[in-house]
DNA sequence: ATGGCTTCGGTTCGAAGA
């Protein structure tokens, strides 16, 4: 089975390359971030041309995520507040998280807040939002041992995960706060996937648009998939790839692709 | 180098992204 995370950067703009990519590389799961549309207007057609089941939580202009799968999904939920308390609505408004069930695993898509800059209130609100990330998988574990939690994390655990040309103390995306928090999540028994295969750094998932980052490589990994032990022992590869990245009008995520043994 | 570039909304620049 094959999973993969991508943020494409508003799926309206980007649909005819997400649309290509996925003839060329047909995952069982996509995981979409910022698909930036309300549910409504999701361009559906192409995508169920090819097979696929949609499964939305979008806004307005911002965040928005989409489970596009080759397999109809089980027990799928949008938000927090529908594994937790009503009382956590307000984490609901935008929309970060849908989850589903295939074949016994958990795939959880995310995406993470950016966090604007150390020390800001939207640096706070990431801090927070991570907490309650935690809570929310911590009660996922209760009923389901393998889970899939993958997407746009932005965060960089290591500094081999950020090109050398940045200096990552107390920058957004490195900074200890926010890294501790993600490693309090992992804590619960996740493992990167990425990091079974690939022990060097220089692989980056995500690309500044500005002063040609693609071009001079300066790049950072923050797309990930983390994964209970069960599944980690049968995860194949992890391949990030950055093809998409280098056309005409690209997100500035590249895709990334989890492969696991059938069971 | 508090900028560089891209998207959205709603009119054409400001906010947000990372």
């Amino acid at each position: 089975m094959k999973i993969a995370t991508w943020n494409i950067n508003s799926v309206r703009i980007r649909l005819e390359q997400v649309i290509d990519w996925l003839k060329q590389n047909p995952v069982d799961v996509l995981c979409l971030q910022e698909t930036k549309v309300i549910d409504a207007d999701f361009p559906r057609s192409l995508f169920e041309e090819l097979g696929y089941h949609l499964y939305l939580s979008g806004q307005k202009s911002y965040n928005g995520v989409a489970l596009i799968s080759r397999k109809q999904l089980v027990d799928v939920t949008t938000g927090f507040t529908a594994i937790l308390s009503d009382q956590l609505l307000e984490w609901d408004e935008q929309k970060r998280v849908i989850t589903g069930v295939i074949d016994g695993i958990r795939i959880v898509n995310l995406y993470v807040p950016n966090g604007a800059a150390v020390g800001t209130e939207k640096y706070a609100y990431k801090l927070r939002w991570l907490k309650v990330l935690r809570e929310y998988l911590k009660c996922l574990l209760l009923s389901q041992p393998d889970i899939c939690v993958c997407g746009d994390f932005n965060i960089a655990l290591e500094a081999k995960d950020i090109h050398d040309q940045v200096s990552p103390d107390n920058h957004i995306m490195a900074s200890e706060l926010e890294r501790q928090a993600l490693r309090d999540i992992l804590a619960m028994g996740f493992a990167d996937a990425f990091r079974k295969f690939t022990t060097e750094g220089g692989h980056y998932s995500w690309w500044d648009y500005r002063a040609a980052a693609f071009r001079r490589n300066l790049g950072w990994r923050i797309d990930h998939h983390y994964l209970t032990p069960a599944l980690y022992e049968r995860a194949k590869s992890c391949i990030i790839d950055a093809t998409p990245r280098k056309l005409t009008q690209p997100s500035d995520h590249a895709p990334v692709i989890l492969e696991l043994e059938d069971k």
